[in-house]
DNA sequence: AGACGAACCCGGACGC
DNA sequence: TGCGTCCGGGTTCGTC
């Protein structure tokens, strides 16, 4: 749910609130003791150096050498109002002028899916995912020869390589069925079946769909909410994801939903005809 | 090493 | 009405 948009969103939205302002306490709340909330009370006494983001991780430096790093998981919502339920950890922050109770940033989750954890600035062993991630989509770093030979290399559907974060960063389940829907390209072709010429269509898919997401403050299915509370208003311009047994926008055929390595799959069956070779996905719904 | 499936977790949808 | 069951999502873990 939160992927790339929804997460650089509230990070814009974070950054001129945070940066600068220093850390009073940060705890947990309604939260597990373990990794995913690991070393969280280093934070207190810390300044919040800056609000940066590598993929769907938000990673805010602090002023002495450790890194806050959070992830929303599937449910997770950053707000400075503090939620009824579900208040899984929250940064007590340094007063502004203004009078008042002191402002804290809470964290919701109600599936526990998210992190909030804190790491010497750059460890992130603990993070095999952000340790391993590939290029920013909406960064020079990535270019479509550079994207093509990521894409080479492996023989996974290349939905599910997608989803596994290697070739290009941020990319979740909603953006790879839209983007790959773009790019007229089966969710289970093998990545290293795509020539070059289709490789290049799907990455400059992911830039739009990312892009236009990204205007319009992401896609709010159900919990996603931006800080202020707001919903994320792309939800409307999906589409296959959601649409199944709706004609497809380009051709008419009816949007299919499939599984693929576990995880809903939407296309138009007629708009993404499976590659020649081998099937690899089994079950229509 | 890489690929794959299961696990994690729980609100909401669904079936009875 | 209420109970039980299933689903889904990003990431991690275990197993092949």
């Amino acid at each position: 749910m939160p992927e790339l948009p929804e997460v650089e969103t509230v990070r814009r939205e974070l950054e001129p609130w945070l940066v600068g302002r220093r850390i009073l306490r940060a705890a947990r709340a309604d939260a597990p003791e373990g990794p995913k909330y690991a070393g969280l009370e280093r934070a207190a006494g810390q300044r919040v150096e800056g609000v940066t983001r590598r993929g769907k991780f938000l990673l805010l430096p602090l002023s002495a050498g450790d890194e806050l790093i959070i992830h929303l998981g599937m449910t997770g919502v950053l707000s400075p109002q503090r939620p009824e339920r579900h208040l899984r950890a929250y940064l007590e922050l340094e007063p502004q002028p203004a009078p008042g109770p002191n402002p804290a940033l809470y964290f919701r989750d109600p599936r526990r899916f998210g992190r909030f954890l804190v790491v010497p600035a750059g460890d992130y062993r603990s993070l095999p995912t952000l340790q391993a991630l590939g290029p920013e989509p909406l960064g020079a770093a990535l270019d479509a020869p550079g994207f093509a030979a990521a894409l080479a290399r492996s023989s996974t559907p290349v939905k599910t390589y997608l989803l596994g974060q290697r070739p290009v960063a941020g990319v979740g389940n909603i953006y790879a069925d839209e983007a790959l829907w773009r790019a007229r390209i089966h969710p289970a072709t093998p990545a290293r079946a795509l020539s070059r010429r289709k490789a290049g269509a799907l990455l400059e898919a992911i830039r739009e769909v990312l892009s236009a997401s990204l205007a319009a403050q992401g896609t709010t299915l159900s919990d996603y909410r931006r800080v202020n509370g707001e919903v994320g208003a792309y939800r409307s311009e999906l589409r296959v994801y959601g649409r199944e047994g709706e004609p497809c926008p380009r051709c008419g055929a009816i949007i299919a939903k499939i599984t693929l390595g576990g995880r809903g799959t939407h296309l138009c069956p007629r708009c993404q005809r499976p590659p020649h070779t081998k099937l690899l996905y089994t079950k229509p719904l």
